[in-house]
DNA sequence: AACCCGGGCGACCATCGGACGCTGGTGCC
DNA sequence: GGCACCAGCGTCCGATGGTCGCCCGGGTT
């Protein structure tokens, strides 16, 4: 049973949200203050999913799909970027593989080229932007760097976050899923927790944990994230 | 030759802003500082306007608008607000007229509002608005204040903001106006320069001065405002 | 070679900020 | 009453933030 970012289990026996890709419960490999999430009844699916469901429509999105691979101008695809898997802070990644070092730079050089579009917008007199937005994807596919893509970054934004914020219980995370031969779904799920920890700490404000470091600022707290802090702050008292 | 916001006129033979409507100089009437506006030659339309000039999508779009107004529910239509007119601090409108002081109260109860929306997105852990949103200006319209809408309220935001960052600058502006009989339309061009001056004081960044001001941080800097500060300065040095 | 797992990212959607210009209220003659 | 003026705001539009799930790379058998 595959399930998406859009599930977020909670077992229903203990305090600990439980990953399902590999039937083994993430905070159990967490050495942190461990006193998070009262208990949830039952599977929760956290998003509405209003997704249209409509049978035509589908069949006709992926029509279009296909159409547009297969009139593509000679088959001169973009090659897809090789997947990350957890590894050990400095070590890189052997075989058709990214590290998570990499994936942490990904975060600095969109910083980067924020700054880059911050000051043509200057320049320009034009609003300037405080956020990584549409525009900075675009400037940096512009500039060369096709690696970057909106969906990738906002993904793992919250694994950065988890970096900026504590690096030495990112690296003792990233350590402990090695080890343990975890995939990076689930390394990726367990940086949630270590952050609702720090946003319990901070009055429950998530946004206001971002906001005070430099480099997270310039990046959107992940739905799933406010959410979990949420939930957590509702279970709690 | 009417013109509307999208149409800024920078005369050509002095350094003041002339205002069509009217036929007048607005600045002549201001005692401000008075050394803004360097030469521009010839008219400048700042938007790019590229509004699609489709013949068949206006009728189009005309006969809709037609047809909503024709079966509409037995014609229980919301009358539009009456309309501002410049009136001096503390002068109430007379007849079927609204005046600037009920203008700026318009501004204050949007703030009420955002805080409302702030605190219900708290409560139920959604992401919190900094500034007016569309969904305020929904929140307004619920709760009953139907006279609260987004294109007037963007319309007249740097007059507020005006009023907001140096009353007395603003109050001697109106009674200026009120005295030689200028429309709203002249007003409220004319509260752009002195706007463009504090941006200057504050080394171009308009953005900056809203910031400053806890009731006009609210307020997304307008377009037309941001424009007018960087002709200005691109003229100046 | 065949298979399946899992994750990269193209493409979609609701909604946003922003603006235009029609409509009709209003005062004047 | 008729007319001309002008501004309120309904309605549109391009672009945004956000996300899903198709597709295929890659490792295993």
């Amino acid at each position: 049973e595959p399930h998406g970012d859009n599930t977020v289990i909670l077992s229903q026996n203990n305090n600990y949200p439980l990953n399902l890709n590999t039937g083994t419960d993430p905070m159990l490999l967490l050495q942190n203050s461990g006193h998070l999430s009262t208990a949830v009844s039952g599977l929760m699916t956290l998003p509405d999913n209003n997704y249209c469901n409509d049978q035509q429509l589908k069949a006709c999105k992926k029509q279009k799909r296909r159409r547009l691979k297969e009139s593509g101008e000679d088959g001169e695809d973009r090659q897809r970027e090789h997947p990350f898997i957890v590894t050990e802070p400095g070590e890189l990644a052997r075989g058709k593989k990214n590290g998570l070092d990499y994936l942490f730079d990904l975060y600095e050089q969109c910083g980067k080229f924020l700054l880059d579009v911050q000051h043509i917008a200057k320049e320009r007199g034009e609003k300037c932007p405080t956020k990584v937005t549409n525009q900075v994807f675009r400037h940096a596919k512009h500039s060369g760097a096709g690696y970057i893509n909106k969906p990738k970054m906002r993904h793992y934004v919250h694994c950065y976050a988890l970096h900026c914020l504590d690096v030495e219980q990112s690296n003792r995370l990233r350590r402990t899923y090695k080890e343990r031969g975890e995939n990076v779904g689930a390394w990726r799920q367990a940086c949630y927790y270590p952050l609702v920890d720090m946003a319990k700490e901070n009055g429950w404000d998530i946004e206001g944990v971002f906001n005070k470091h430099e480099k997270l600022r310039i990046w959107y707290v992940p739905t799933k994230l406010r959410q979990l802090c949420h939930l957590e702050k509702s279970q709690q008292q």
